[in-house]
DNA sequence: TACGGGTTGTTCAAATTCGAATCATCGACT
DNA sequence: AGTCGATGATTCGAATTTGAACAACCCGTA
């Protein structure tokens, strides 16, 4: 690893652009969902999860997991998404403090039409601005990058690099 | 560019390892300043963008460009980095309505004393983690990324559909 | 000089986020 | 069964973000 305390040309430009992109990319999409389809970028995302499950439905913990949000927050927007009735939820048959979210049929068709509108601006933003080369190595390297901080330390590779 | 309507294998390894890896690595680094150094990421930002600017100050409105914050936000910000002494406002001569961020010493020390821990954070969970050729790619690709979006059209082509 | 459109920064209310505290329950072990 | 530590989800308050509304001001132009 290069040298300690400082970021050559290079490493301060993936940071930048890794920063700007973030942020930005971020920005345009939520306003794009919220604009197209009146969901936030988080409520998206938790009527994605419900759709790509078994029988729409997910414990509660466990889409906090998925999801980058702490439990209260989960809580909150599930709260949300219930209110218009595109989520239900269902407590647990095998343990009484277990709750399900599951996926309307409202919310599956909402989702279906949030779908197409938002792929097609990830496209245009991100996808179709990057060459192909570019598109391997950015799953490749992001897809470790985010794996390594999401385990904290599933020992995908032994690498002795202390910290 | 692929099929419209959807995204392939590929596609969708790099869009969701950049979701993952903005969300995660965010986090993280926002956990690490806060602990380190009581500063928020934006607060961090903004002591950044001032220690880098000639005579250590900016304008309000300038600063939120380079920021991804709303107007108001800055003001937030920058109230409560007031609060803290590290930084100051002075308004401009030349325009009554202007207002200059300035960092003070203090402000400048506190930076001076954060950068190295957030520096060393960030190598750890990005920079080491890629290798030579993605970083050079993610430098390439996402800063092409960024500059799409905070220009929204920096004349690089003409966006029809047909990117 | 006076106009009018655009700018600058702040204030305000509403929405969202987080973390700590809470409450009830589960599960393993004695 | 009975106890104890861990777990599941919610509630609460505090901090933050945003957009709209606002007030004051700049400047080019007639």
């Amino acid at each position: 690893m290069s040298d300690a305390e400082w970021l050559d040309e290079r490493e301060m430009a993936a940071w930048h652009g890794f920063l700007q992109a973030s942020n930005r990319v971020g920005h345009h999409l939520e306003q794009q969902l919220k604009e197209d389809s009146g969901l936030s970028h988080p409520q998206y995302e938790i009527l994605v999860r419900l759709g790509d499950a078994p029988d729409g439905e997910i414990r509660m913990t466990e889409l906090a997991k998925s999801l980058i949000t702490s439990k209260s927050g989960l809580t909150y927007q599930v709260g949300q998404l219930e209110k218009r009735g595109l989520v239900r939820r269902r407590s647990c048959p095998t343990d009484v403090r277990g709750v399900f979210a599951v996926l309307t049929d409202e919310g599956r068709r909402v989702l279906g039409d949030a779908a197409p509108g938002h792929v097609a601006a990830v496209r245009e933003v991100l996808i179709d601005v990057l060459d192909e080369r570019e598109l391997e190595l950015l799953a490749e390297g992001l897809g470790r990058v985010a794996r390594r901080l999401s385990g904290e330390e599933d020992g995908a590779d032994r690498d002795e690099s202390r910290k």
